[in-house]
Formats: C-alpha cells, structure tokens, sequence
RNA sequence: GUGCCUGUAGCUCAACGGCAGAGCGCCUGACUGUGGCUCAGGAGGUUGUGGGUUCGAAACCCAUCAGGCACCCCA
C-alpha cells in the first residue's frame, strides 16, 4: 500500500459503526457524569510544553512535542489532568470550589502501539477539585461504579489502594527514597509475575532478604475490605503516614458502601502502585474479568499537582476512562447499541413518479423526529432499493405506491422478519417510534 | 524504545523457489409492487512498500511501513 494512504501508527480511523458505539459511550458518560453534578471543560490539544514537562513522572519522553509556526515549543496533552491544572490555577478567581467538572477528548502518549494501547486515546476525565473530603474520593468510585453499570459492564473489580500504603510498606521494609520506586514497579506487577516473580525481581533489585519477605507478606493480603485494612494498620503500625492512609481508606470505603457500591465490586489491593507520579492519596483502577484488557480506567487523589500551577496547595481527587479500551472492550463483548446504522428506515421511491409523494412523506416523518434516510434513484427496481436497506442494517423500509398514496396509507415492512402491515399515513410516525 | 511473530482478492485463509487459488462477500440475470433462499453467469490481486539474490521470488536476504505478542509502561 502507498505510504501516503495510511493512517499514523497508533491512532484509529472510526468508521460508522464503530461511531456508533463510541457516541453511545460518551452519551453514557456523560449522562451519569452530570448525575452526579459534573460539569463539561473543554481544553485544547495543544499546551505550551512547559505546562506539561515535570508533572508526570519519568514518562515525559512519550510526550509528542514540536514548535508551532512562532517558534513556540509546544506539546500534545498526555492526559486531561495537567491541563485542568492550569484551567484552575488561571480561573482561580473565577472558580467555586470544590469544583466538580469532566473533560472528554484525546490525548496523546508516544508509546509502542500493542492491544488497548494507542497513541491517540480518547479519555473521560473526571475531577473533584477543591476537597480533601473522602466523600469526594468516594463520589469518584460511586460514579465510576455507575457508569460501568451504565454501560452494561457486570464482571469489574475497583482495585483500591493509597500512596502512602506503599510508603509505609517501603518505609517499614527500611528503604529509601530511591530504591522504593524500584520496589513500586516490582510490587504492581504481582498479578502478572505472582509472589515468586516478585520476590525474583526485589531480590534482584538489591533487596534485603527479610525486607522482602515483609513487603511479600502486606502486599499478597487478601480478602475481605476490613479484614484486609485491619492487618495493614497492626503490621504498619509503626508508621504514622500508613495509619492515616488505612483510616482513610476505611472512610472511603465505608461512603462507597452507602452509596450502594457492591462488596464484590472493589477490593483492597496494597499492590496497587499507578504509574503517574503525581498521585499523593487514594489510588484504584478497575479491571474487568474478561476478556483480557489492563485497566478501563484509572484516578486517585493528587493534592499538590495543581498547587504547582495556582502556588496554593488545591487538594483534588479524579479519575480518567480509557475510552479506547471501553470501545475495544465493549466491542469484544458484544455490549452496547447493536443497531449498524443510524436511520430507522429507509423511504423506498416507488417509481419516477411517486418520487415527490415518497418525498414528502420523509420530510413529514423527520418532522416528526424520525431519522429516515432516503432512496436516491427514482429509477431502481423496489427489490434493490429493498436489498440496499437490508444490507445497511436499517431496521424498516416504507413503500408508497399508486395504491397507497390513494388510500392514504403507507406500506412499513420490517426488513428483519419480512412481516409487512399498511398502514394510515397518519399513523406511521408512532407506529416507527413504537417497533 | 528493545526482542520475537505476522502482512496474499472487500473479509477469512491456501499456495512456501516454477502459470496466484478457495470459501464467504460483491456485480448481472432467472424473479417487470418486495430484500434474505436457490440456480446460472461475471468482475476483482504489480502478494504492504522499496531494493537485492536467482534462469525464475508471494516464498530467500536487507530496509521500510503497518498489525500482534513479550518487555517497559500505561487508559
């Protein structure tokens, strides 16, 4: 294929059908996002590259930057979060706190494309700016619960941890700063290594033996929420900082429950580490089931990212919706509006010369709020017209005929069973709205 | 960014140094108020791209582009 017909590597072209269920996503989203009282932000792609460069850890070499036209060095977003930093700390003045708003747009990440990995990725973004309440993290995990659902999710887990777990596990195991960011990205991978891998790679890693086998013992715990925090506050009860971090998860989890979040759908997991390094509370991802798929999202608290920006510390709890997995996910599934195409029927044209009366008969029924797509040549044989609509998965076709237009009515066939009834011309836009 | 695997008709794949094929799909007709089913015909490929080896390359080699898997990391 020519090189010059070809998409860039790592970002999608959506054809309709797959429109189609992306709208729906973001329809969904939003529908609960508002639920909740959050409000729509709209940002631009483009940040000056110095709003970006230190806020997200050692990732920053996947970010796309270039000069613009003047000179400017500038840079594609790596994820709605720093830019909402700014937003704050530029309409401060402006702003209520707390402030609850979603932003839902791409981002872009340079990385190796592989599966659920692009880099275009459309993110749902989410944010409670201005609280350090654990009602607010809790909102987040409520909130990402029902959008889920709302989305015809049953199989997910909210993994559920906090920074400062991690730090007292790291602290407790006598490390430094230094080494615990190694012992993070060792630990976060317990699912995919087990205890063994795990205990390779620390070991490996300059690990003392014994701080090893502790660090093993508080990450594999499992089980129930309570039972789970109440073994990590006895065996990091040396440490302050993990305390507090263990009384706030036992908040969190006790406002989740009361907004009716299921026992089974999150769970305390200590290894859970989350790349980004502006996290500084709760941290959680969902993980489905099945099919095989990392995380569909991922959020936490950050509660000096923005003062960065604002020079005031502005605590902040949020999360962000891989969309793109979602998409892949849901296709996998089979979860989602099933419809192929947009238009409810097809306006078949009889002949030449019932082309005004087929028509006229469409521009009533868009009127009446019905999308209704239009045959194009007055000229073609019915059954091609019939076939045309079949095959673009339109669930009806309507027929006005000589005999019809006399009597005032409208043949509607439903092209997926083949039944076909006739009916009063007055009544066909309830009937199409009804089937 | 590193390593490995894969790119053949619209789709799924075969041919694996010797004439590029099948199934499905698509087009035309049998069926001149009605698609799907059946039958009969038909169109469609510089084998991702560019070079090289060879009498001869889809096949072997190099590069490049794209996809997948494992690292890395992440939504």
């Amino acid at each position: 294929m020519s090189s010059r017909v070809q998409n860039i590597r790592g970002m999608r072209d959506h054809l309709p059908s797959a429109m189609i269920l992306r709208q729906h996503i973001v329809a969904t989203l939003v529908s609960v996002f508002e639920r909740y009282g959050f409000e729509p932000l709209q940002t631009p792609v483009i940040e000056y590259a110095e709003t970006l460069d230190g806020k997200i850890g050692d990732d920053e070499k996947l970010i796309y930057r270039f000069e613009d036209h003047g000179g400017r060095k500038v840079a594609l977003r790596y994820d709605q979060t720093v830019p909402l930093a700014r937003v704050v700390a530029q309409y401060q003045g402006q702003l209520l706190f707390p402030w609850r708003r979603y932003a839902i747009g791409q981002s872009y990440r340079g990385e190796r494309p592989g599966r659920g990995r692009y880099r275009e990725l459309w993110q749902a973004d989410v944010d409670i700016v201005g609280s350090s309440s654990p009602v607010a993290d809790a909102e987040i995990i409520a909130l990402l619960t029902d959008s889920l659902v709302a989305l015809g999710f049953t199989g997910f887990t909210t993994l559920l941890s906090h920074r400062q777990l991690l730090g007292g596990i790291a602290r407790v195991s006598g490390l430094d700063d230094a080494a615990a960011g190694n012992v993070y990205r060792a630990i976060d991978k317990l699912d995919k290594i087990g205890v063994d891998g795990v205990r390779a790679e620390l070991l490996a890693g300059g690990v003392a033996h014994d701080a090893v086998e502790r660090i093993l013992a508080l990450i594999s715990l499992r089980g129930a929420a309570d039972d789970v925090l109440a073994e990590l506050a006895q065996r990091l009860s040396g440490d302050e900082r993990a305390l507090a971090a263990v009384n706030n998860l036992q908040a969190i989890i006790s406002h989740v429950r009361a907004m009716g979040v299921p026992e089974q759908q999150f769970t305390i997991a200590p290894s859970l580490a989350r790349g980004l390094s502006y996290y500084t509370g709760s941290v959680f991802e969902t993980v489905v089931h099945n099919p095989p798929m990392g995380s569909l999202l991922g959020g936490g608290r950050y509660d000096e990212l923005i003062g960065l920006f604002a020079g005031r510390p502005i605590p902040t709890v949020g999360l962000a919706f891989g969309i793109e997995r979602l998409h892949d996910v849901m296709e996998e599934l089979g979860l989602g509006p099933q419809a192929r195409t947009v238009a409810v029927a097809l306006m078949t044209i009889f002949s030449p010369e019932m082309a005004p009366a087929s028509l006229a008969l469409a521009h009533e029924l868009r009127a009446a709020g019905l999308a209704i797509e239009v045959a194009l040549d007055p000229g073609e044989k019915l059954g091609k017209q019939l076939q045309y609509a079949d095959r673009r998965g339109m669930p009806y076709a309507l027929v006005l005929g000589p005999d019809e237009l006399a009597h005032g009515e409208v043949v509607v066939k439903d092209l997926r069973t083949g039944d076909q009834r006739r009916l009063a011309r007055s009544v066909v836009a309830d009937a199409l709205r009804r089937m």
